[in-house]
DNA sequence: TTCAATGCAAATTTTTTGCAAAGTC
DNA sequence: GACTTTGCAAAAAATTTGCATTGAA
């Protein structure tokens, strides 16, 4: 089996996640797909190269990135959850028209000040419209 | 079969659906129960009063009302889409301990500039964290 | 009577689970 | 060798579809 030797392992030791092969490919998926992948989009993207995945490893191993606060999950689609390797802060904009999911770094996370007592852990925020592109 | 008198036949006729028994029992359910219910949940709690009444049908008047944008949805759920009547703008609140969700009016929807050329049509805000109860 | 809406059952899609086999430290 | 991870197949859960029946204007 292929042995993979680049960051990936090093940001997987870094979260006290045992940087098995599997999982440094997920991640690695993630990392040069920015297009938000749905957990079959990495399943099919990886099991070309990777002779034997399965979709419940895929599983396995988003549920542990996201447990663990590697990745993110994107929840702008209603069917299908997707996945973000990306670390920095930012929105994602979905286009009413392609679909076509873009991140926004530009764009300020909101300040949201809740009534007392309520403890904010995260703040997500989808935005829909139309891109550039549909909007011509 | 029973016939509804009451305001969500007003509500529907303005939006120009025909307001048949379904689509008012499934609007006055949403109306009555502003705890975002599933599909699922709106189909278990008509069923009772409701003798034929079947999923189909209520996944059917769900789609139409969110496309004539009479309720919304709100997709805090990973797994299953919840949906919504109020049509006050406020964003959604979710624990993470006891996964009940909340409305919050007082909070504002935050401005969010984009990069030009975006046209902005909708800004979907989810929170997670502690609600009081499960903050002490 | 024509067209729209409903309900059933089956199919589809996404995700989870049980468990035996294989891999890792 | 003990413990973790994987993969298969089957199950579960949520939603959609095809189509015949019923209901409404």
């Amino acid at each position: 089996m292929q042995t993979y030797y680049n960051n990936e392992i090093t940001l997987l030791k870094t979260f006290d996640i045992r940087p098995l092969n599997h999982r440094v490919a997920v991640l690695e998926y993630l990392n040069t797909h920015r297009t938000h992948p749905t957990a079959d989009d990495i399943y099919n993207g990886l099991k070309t190269t990777m002779a034997s995945i399965s979709r419940t490893t895929v599983y396995n191993v988003l549920h542990l990135l996201v447990d663990k606060k590697v990745i993110s999950t994107v929840g702008i689609d209603a069917q299908e959850m997707r996945y973000d390797a990306q670390t920095t802060p930012h929105l994602h904009f979905k286009c009413d028209q392609c679909g076509k999911i873009y991140d926004m770094f530009d764009a300020t996370i909101p300040e949201i000040s809740l009534e007392p007592n309520f403890t904010v852990h995260n703040v997500t925020v989808y935005i829909s419209g139309l891109c550039p592109d549909c909007s011509k």
